[in-house]
DNA sequence: AGCACGCCGACT
DNA sequence: GTCGGCGTGCTC
């Protein structure tokens, strides 16, 4: 008799490091396949953990093995490609491969459920049912509205959820029912809600479908070169202005995708997931849809992940983590908004899900479609080196009128509020034609700083080293980074002074200032604190597209997705926040920014007017921008890049500590500093450790230390030694310390 | 991360 | 005399 084999098993663990176990005591001769759940004792607890694979041997002495409790699948829950494309990431951002294998699955199946979408029971009357009903209702009440209920269900059947509506104890009048013969259950297996093939049958309640429109001749470009590409490999970046028709391109390429049989994978931003995307892609595909976003149920994420895993749903959207999606038959992955920096995770397992799906659709020789605006400086690069072939549409659809840029030089101009004479006169005229103005601030509140005119005290944030914003319609300051609130000086507290100023501009004071000089306007303004009640957002956005609100005032929430068909003037009210920001990619944000919020203005057949205000109307960035395009921009940004060896022209890792102790993460990082040296010599550049530009937040003091490697390899081998050992560094259990590798915000 | 072991302050 | 504070160590 051979030995019992050993597994090799991920177990979620933040240690670095897999596990090796006996297989069960129960075993039924097969080794399990890789990708099943295993159920494992770990230390004093349990643990579900993935097998990654079975060995005759582990390194560990046989006696020290435990054996495995439990094999929780009969066929593996992630397919070969997938572990894979996981393990990779776990090494290449430095996380535990336990961590990294768990995050990938639905919570239900990360603790061990069954791999089974749960089942929906539709009840309807038997014949029997019916007859009884004929006859009159039964005495009992409650089997009396049960009946009633399934009758006006009819053979669709009513589902328990409709049932729970009744209300009172309708179990035991429904097993009564059921005993009886009068009703009875099938089984689903699929929430229609979630995977829905759009009722398609003659006679339904459907919908016709969307006609697909004229394609333009770029677009028609686009999509014959991504059709090319079909049955291999092969990186595109879809470089259009907004409303030259991307999402066309992309539902084209979808339909190719499904017209292969195979399945499409399209990643949003987080803003970008909206009812209405999944509904076009709805209404034009006619296929089953899965939707995965972190504002589903566990049911529900359980049943879009399964129904993606089968192969029934044939198309899957989703945000950040749905690169991890399993897929049956995989034919194309499309990110939309490739630039968005939400599709970095900011925390535990920091991977970048644009540059996964690349990987990943390598992987599986299929194509990847990369779509922006306004594409990422590291995109750009990559079309460059011929590693992405880049499709441009330069027209906007529909024969739409590019919009025009103007600076309006703020330099000794008098200033109403932050909005120079000139934006007003325009708005005026904007509004008096009839057209809606949408004003763009990406600072909320009314005013950043409250200040002591008598000593020069200024109101700061107990916690953070950061100024505490005014807000005056909820009648309190707040810090924007850690939330604490108290009720606005009434007195300057050094000096007694009574005279305390507003100084600077938010949403909030702007917006009182146009509702000042526009008295007649409607004006909406839209930002996290106006949109914080659920739905408020949704009634804010209708007033804005119905033409209810003439004036528009908003932070990046107004600039990102959403589409204003009757806004003619947009102003930019304050371009300089991202030209000297600390970190090296602000400039990138701010002119990505910029394009998308001018994008908002001028479609369909009014042209557009954007004004931006700004007191550096010669900083060669932005002029490149306003002048000459994001291209220019982008061109002159990348010269920078290479010229400071930042990004995308070396990589870098980023070390970050924190503690409330003030000179614990400086000791921390010098040691961690010194043992990269020891490691990797100058095969990488140490900078640091420096404090974080907010050096305190939330009482914590931060401090970070930065890695660059002059070639991704070099960087990558310092990791591989470096990161396991900083756990061991003196001072390292005094701090909370995180790895960032090619991190999106070095701050 | 959990979880337990271990050695020093304020309570029934 | 105990309950419990969080420092330290371990997980195949």
């Amino acid at each position: 008799m051979s030995p019992r084999p050993v597994l090799q098993i991920a177990v979620p663990s933040p240690l670095y490091r897999t596990f090796d176990y006996l297989a069960p005591a129960d075993g039924t001769g097969d080794p399990p396949a890789p990708g099943v759940r295993v159920r494992v004792p770990f230390g004093r607890t349990r643990a579900v953990g993935v097998l990654l694979g079975c060995a005759r041997e582990s390194r560990i002495d046989r006696g020290r093995l435990r054996p495995a409790l439990e094999i929780l699948d009969r066929e593996p829950l992630i397919d070969r490609e997938l572990l894979e494309l996981l393990l990779w990431a776990a090494d290449y951002y430095r996380h535990p491969p336990g961590e990294v294998i768990a995050a990938a699955l639905p919570g239900a199946l990360r603790r061990g459920g069954p791999a089974r979408a749960e089942v929906t029971r539709r009840w309807t009357l038997t014949p029997e049912g019916r007859e009884v009903l004929r006859r009159g209702l039964p005495r009992a009440p409650r089997r009396a509205r049960l009946l009633a209920l399934f009758d006006a269900h009819g053979p669709e059947g009513c589902t328990e959820t409709a049932i729970r509506a009744e209300g009172g104890d309708w179990r035991s009048a429904l097993r009564a029912l059921a005993a009886e013969g009068w009703v009875t259950a099938r089984t689903e297996t699929a929430a229609p809600d979630v995977c829905d093939p759009a009722p398609s049958t003659a006679g339904g309640t459907g919908e016709t479908p969307d006609a697909a429109p004229h394609l333009t001749p770029s677009q028609e470009g686009a999509v014959q070169a991504v059709r090319a590409a079909f049955g291999g490999y092969g990186a595109f970046l879809l470089d259009g202005v907004t409303g030259s028709g991307k999402t066309e391109v992309y539902l084209r390429v979808v339909e190719a995708t499904l017209h292969a049989q195979r399945q499409a994978l399209v990643l949003v931003p987080e803003i970008g997931l909206t009812p209405q995307l999944v509904a076009r892609f709805r209404r034009r595909l006619r296929v089953p849809v899965a939707v995965l976003h972190s504002g589903l149920s566990e049911g529900e994420r359980l049943r879009a992940w399964l129904a993606a895993r089968s192969g029934a749903a044939r198309v899957v959207i989703g945000t950040r983590s749905a690169v991890f999606t399993p897929l049956a038959a995989p034919g194309v992955v499309i990110v939309d908004e490739e630039h968005d920096t939400s599709f970095k995770q900011q925390e535990g397992f920091r991977y970048h899900a644009r540059d996964l799906a690349v990987l990943r659709a390598r992987r599986l020789r299929i194509p990847v479609l990369l779509g922006s605006a306004t594409p990422s400086l590291e995109s750009l690069h990559n079309a460059a080196q011929g590693r992405y072939r880049r499709l441009v549409l330069p027209e906007r659809a529909g024969g739409a009128v590019h919009p025009r840029v103007e600076v309006l030089d703020l330099r000794r101009r008098p200033l109403e509020e932050g909005l120079s004479e000139e934006l007003l006169r325009r708005i005026g005229e904007h509004l008096e034609a009839g057209g809606q103005a949408l004003l763009f601030l990406n600072r909320r509140g009314y005013a950043p700083t409250l200040l002591c005119h008598d000593c020069g005290w200024i109101a700061q944030c107990p916690h953070c080293d950061a100024r505490l914003t005014l807000h005056l319609g909820r009648g309190h300051t707040r810090c924007h980074h850690c939330g604490a609130q108290r009720p606005p000086p009434r007195r300057c507290p050094d000096c007694g002074g009574t005279d305390i100023r507003a100084v600077g501009h938010g949403t909030e004071r702007v917006e009182a200032a146009l509702a000042r000089r526009f008295p007649a306007a409607e004006i909406a303004r839209i930002d996290r604190d106006s949109t914080r009640r659920k739905g408020a957002m949704e009634a804010l956005l209708e007033d804005a597209r119905s033409g209810r609100s003439r004036i528009l005032v908003g932070t990046q929430m107004l600039a990102k997705g959403h589409h204003f068909p009757d806004v003619t003037l947009v102003g930019v009210l304050d371009a300089d926040q991202g030209l000297y920001g600390v970190d090296f990619r602000a400039g990138e944000r701010m002119a990505q920014l910029i394009v998308q919020v001018a994008g908002r203005a001028g479609r369909a057949d009014r042209p557009g007017e954007v004004l931006v205000q700004t007191h550096h109307p010669d900083h060669p960035l932005l002029t490149a921008l306003l002048r000459d395009g994001y291209a220019a921009f982008a061109a002159q940004a990348l010269a920078e890049r290479q010229a400071a060896q930042l990004p995308p022209y070396s990589r870098l890792a980023l070390l970050r500590a924190e503690s409330t102790a003030a000179d614990a993460p400086a000791a921390f990082l010098d040691a961690a500093r010194a043992e990269a040296l020891r490691l990797a010599g100058d095969a990488v550049a140490v900078l640091g450790p420096v404090p974080a530009p907010m050096e305190r937040r939330a009482g914590r003091y931060r401090a970070q230390l930065l890695v660059q490697g002059r070639a991704p390899a070099a960087l990558q081998r310092l990791l591989e030694a470096w990161v396991p050992a900083l756990g061991n560094l003196v001072g390292a259990r005094r701090v909370r310390w995180s790895v960032d590798v090619d991190p999106v915000d070095t701050f």
